[in-house]
Order: C-alpha cells, then sequence, then structure tokens
DNA sequence: TGTCATGGTTGCTATAGTACATATATTGCA
DNA sequence: TGCAATATATGTACTATAGCAACCATGACA
C-alpha cells in the first residue's frame, strides 16, 4: 500500500474528519468575502449617523437589553473612563439612553432609544434582504445546496466568541 | 389552483430562480457570522502593528501592485491631502514606501515594504490556516457539501466592490 | 516663455476614540 | 458615624482620521 492520504484514511472510515484540500478552503475564502460585502452593504446606509465602535454598543444592546454603564463597557472591552465620555457622544447622538437605577442611586443604566434600535434593526432587515437578493438568483435546488453547505460550516466553526467580531467593529 | 408561492412556480420549471426560505437567509446569516469570526482572528494578531484602515492600504497594494499616491487615495475613497498625512505614518511605521516616479518627477509611487508584505500575507495565511480548522472537523462528504454550497452562493453573490468591504476596513 | 493643469504637501481645524489618574457620589458594613 | 468599596464622571493628554484651503513643484502646450 503506497502513503496512505488523510482523505485516503477517511475513505475506510466514512465519516470522519479529514484535512481538507486546496479547493475546499479556496472556495470558503470566496464566499467569506462575499458575505464580507454583504455585512458591509447592509452597514453602509447607517455610516452616516453611526461609527462602526458605536454600532457595537447598539449590538450588545439589542442583544443583553439594557445594561449598566461598567458592565457594557465590560463587555466592548473598554475602558470604563473611556467609556463614560464614548457614552456621552451617543447619548448626544441620540442613539442611547442614560437612566439612573431605581435599586441602587450610583448606577447608570444604559438603554437603546428609539432610534438607536431602529438603526440596528435597519442593519439587520438590509442583510437578511441583500441575502435573500443574493439567494433568489439560485435555482431552489441550489438554494438547498447553499443551506446543506452553509449549515455544515456554521455548525463546525460554531458562534464566534464576542470579543473576537469586535475585532472587525461589528 | 391557489394563489402560486414563487417555490411552486418553480417547481414547474425544475432550474428556475427561486425566493428563498426563512431557512435558507438564516442559515446563512449565521454562516455570515462564523465566517467573520474567522476574518476577525486573522486579523487579530497584526492589529497591534497595523489599523484596520492601513489594513485596507496592504490589501489594495498587495492586490494592484505599487500605486501613485493619488491613485491610491482614490480607490481608499480618501482625500488627498487626508491620505498623504495617513501614508506619511505607514512610512514611518515601515509598512510603504514612497519613491519618486522615474518617468514624473511629480508622482509618488507607493509599494509595500517586506514588513508590508509580510503583514498581508501573514493575515491571509492565518484566514486559510482558521478556514482549515473548521473544514477538519468535518468528514470528507461533509466538506463537499460545503464547497458546492459555497460554490453556489460565491458565484451567485460575485465578488463584492473594493469600495464595499472597505467601509470594514479590510 | 508664459500660462494652465496636474500631483502632492502643508497649515489649520475638528472629531472620535482611548487611557491614566483623580474626583465625586453612593452604598455597605464595622 | 466613619471608613472602605463600588460606580461613574472629569481633568488631561495623546493618536488616528479626515477635510478645506493654500501652496509648491512639475509638466504640457500655445
Amino acid at each position: 500500500m503506497t502513503l496512505s492520504s488523510p482523505a485516503a484514511a477517511a475513505a475506510s472510515r466514512p465519516d470522519a474528519p479529514v484535512g481538507p484540500g486546496y479547493e475546499v478552503v479556496d472556495k470558503s475564502l470566496t464566499a467569506s468575502r462575499a458575505l464580507l460585502g454583504v455585512i458591509a452593504r447592509s452597514l453602509a446606509p447607517v455610516m452616516d449617523s453611526v461609527t462602526l465602535p458605536q454600532f457595537r454598543v447598539l449590538v450588545v444592546l439589542s442583544n443583553f437589553g439594557p445594561l449598566r454603564m461598567g458592565e457594557l463597557a465590560l463587555r466592548l472591552g473598554a475602558n470604563q473612563s473611556s467609556f463614560s465620555r464614548f457614552a456621552e457622544r451617543m447619548v448626544a447622538g441620540g442613539l442611547i439612553a442614560r437612566s439612573e437605577s431605581t435599586e441602587n442611586r450610583r448606577e447608570v443604566i444604559i438603554s437603546l432609544t428609539k432610534e438607536g434600535s431602529r438603526i440596528y434593526a435597519e442593519v439587520t432587515r438590509a442583510r437578511r434582504q441583500e441575502i435573500s437578493e443574493v439567494l433568489s438568483r439560485l435555482s431552489g435546488s441550489e438554494q438547498e445546496t447553499v443551506l446543506a453547505g452553509f449549515d455544515a460550516f456554521a455548525r463546525a466553526a460554531g458562534e464566534p466568541r464576542a470579543d473576537e467580531t469586535l475585532i472587525l467593529g461589528i
């Protein structure tokens, strides 16, 4: 028998993991660029009213609901004092609101304003729309193919950690 | 006959485009988050030596080769004077080099330094590596599924325009 | 040679983001 | 009551990015 490649080894155990070939890695990179385009386009319309770091705050508040100042700073990996002023700008921009905690007068609760959640919702809507448009160009069976492929990849990759995607400001 | 859904219409023309269902859009969003994680992780190690806007410059120069100052500013959608100083910082950081054009002494050509292209290459390598690791968790047949799905999606989406992904600084 | 266009830099100004140290208000507890 | 701990705000300072206007240097062309 010749030297066994990972693929050959897997052939004997039909469903075992294998080292991926060049083609699938390459196609994944291309797909990642395509999805990046989708994400970017969905963000573009709101970028004149929100900066990327500010949008992160909208994401966190949308996902976790109102949070204490310090808690929010922590989740965003920011220095507390930096964040206080950062929040000040967002308050001025009408994106978030400060309010005193009911049970502890030291605490300041940050919540989304109508405008803040509208902007987040708008981006989400646009993203779904963008993806729908791309998929609409495919036949039903091709969409099935995409579904299966994305599903498998997403399962294998898992959800990215919050602090990871923060690097990109998203 | 009842109101025909796009899917039903497609059933009569087996390979025609159809409006995508909720599930496939949703899975696409999940996959996009997963790929975003991959991208973010590949960028993380170099983020202490390069800012995201600076990384954009590395990407453009890597793809197009040396460019005139103004041409580069244009591709990055930046103001010339802003870009001049921006470039100054990158020169100081050892990422790019200025050189006088041979045929026109007005022109300043910007090219990558060894360090600049090393950083770009490092990110690309890391990204392939990250993707390989994810795919390695899948069996050969699942990888085939991913390949087919990503391929179909990428074809339908097309390459994002350069100025689109610039929004994210990538 | 004189004038205009082109390519890039510089002065000035402004804003966002970030950090460190310090100050203030509030709470909890001895 | 007084002191330590907690939660946030402020003083100060620095860097990155960005734009407008004015300014040089060079090239093109009448």
